[in-house]
DNA sequence: ATCCAGGAGCTTT
DNA sequence: AAAGCTCATGGA
């Protein structure tokens, strides 16, 4: 019994506020997926491979040991965050709140900085479905071993694949983007003190990247970096903010968010956007 | 077949 | 500055 529970370690724990179909699928990460067998979410991320069984709102995190939770996972899933109140916030706002009433679970996760700008450079002009399989080839091509999977690969692992390969496995144009940045950042880009940046600051420099403009920047900002005031905007926002917010069309989609969101735009931006993805399914 | 997908980069006004 | 064109790829 004990000895069960030791190779087989897990952390459980009760999250208000937290949907696993709803994070997990509203279109910030790209490497969870449902394992019927388990009947848990599956995920390879941060290095390594995890489990999340979820009833209401209790979790099994699995396998973990409650340091790695703390140390890696606590972090990855927002937890220290109260959304309940980032919630009470955005109320006021009668399309945010039928967002947050179709799926008021979704948590914005902190994804590893280097996964998240590779994957959104890769995102552009593309779909979710296809950018999933190319980050999952790339990542059993160089990816160290983790769990019945692959990790991302870390910049000097990904700089093992040449343009012509990152193009076999799907990368299509965004190969050369792929191979240059990682270059960048083996080069010295230090990834990790953006987030200690101002964010027009942060955002410049990212753009310097190639394959990253303003919305795959504020992607990388608000997915990774902690950014919350980040308003990535893409094409089915810009549907939106047409259809649903006209009278504000003087305005930049930036500033509006700015105006009207705040530091919560991210949050906003993110409740709009899968509610708006997932009309008439 | 034509259009679109979590756009960016380059060229032309 | 702002608008226009092109960039792989696969699914609808």
């Amino acid at each position: 019994m004990q000895q069960r529970e030791a190779e087989t370690e897990v952390v459980r724990l009760s999250i208000p506020e937290f949907d696993c179909a709803q994070t997990f699928d509203c279109g910030q990460c790209f490497r969870w997926d449902y394992d019927e067998q388990e009947d848990a979410w599956h995920g390879i991320a941060m290095g390594r491979e995890l489990f999340v069984r979820q009833q209401n709102d209790d979790f099994e995190f699995y396998p973990c040991t409650q340091q790695q939770f703390d140390d890696v996972w606590r972090h990855y899933f927002d937890l220290d965050r109260d959304y309940a109140a980032m919630k009470q916030e955005l109320a006021f706002d009668e399309h945010v709140a039928k967002g947050m009433a179709y799926a008021g679970g979704i948590r914005i996760l902190q994804q590893d900085k280097f996964e998240t700008l590779i994957s959104f450079i890769i995102s552009a002009n593309n779909n979710i479905k296809r950018i999933k399989g190319i980050i999952n080839r790339i990542c059993d091509k160089v990816g160290s071993p983790a769990g019945s999977g692959y990790a991302f690969p870390t910049p000097g692992q990904l700089a093992q694949l040449t343009v012509d390969d990152l193009q076999e496995l799907g990368a299509g144009y965004r190969a050369r983007y792929i191979y240059d940045t990682t270059r960048m950042v083996l080069d010295g880009f230090d990834l990790e003190q953006l987030k200690d940046m101002p964010y027009e600051d942060a955002r410049t420099r990212l753009c310097t990247l190639c394959g990253v403009g303003p919305k795959v920047a504020d992607c990388i900002m608000l997915f990774s970096l902690g950014f919350t005031e980040a308003f990535p905007v893409d094409t089915w926002v810009r549907k939106i903010l047409a259809e649903l917010y006209s009278e504000y069309g003087s305005m930049s989609p930036k500033e509006f968010a700015n105006m009207r969101f705040g530091q919560n735009a991210g949050f906003a931006q993110q409740y709009l956007f899968h509610f708006k993805r997932n009309e008439g399914k």
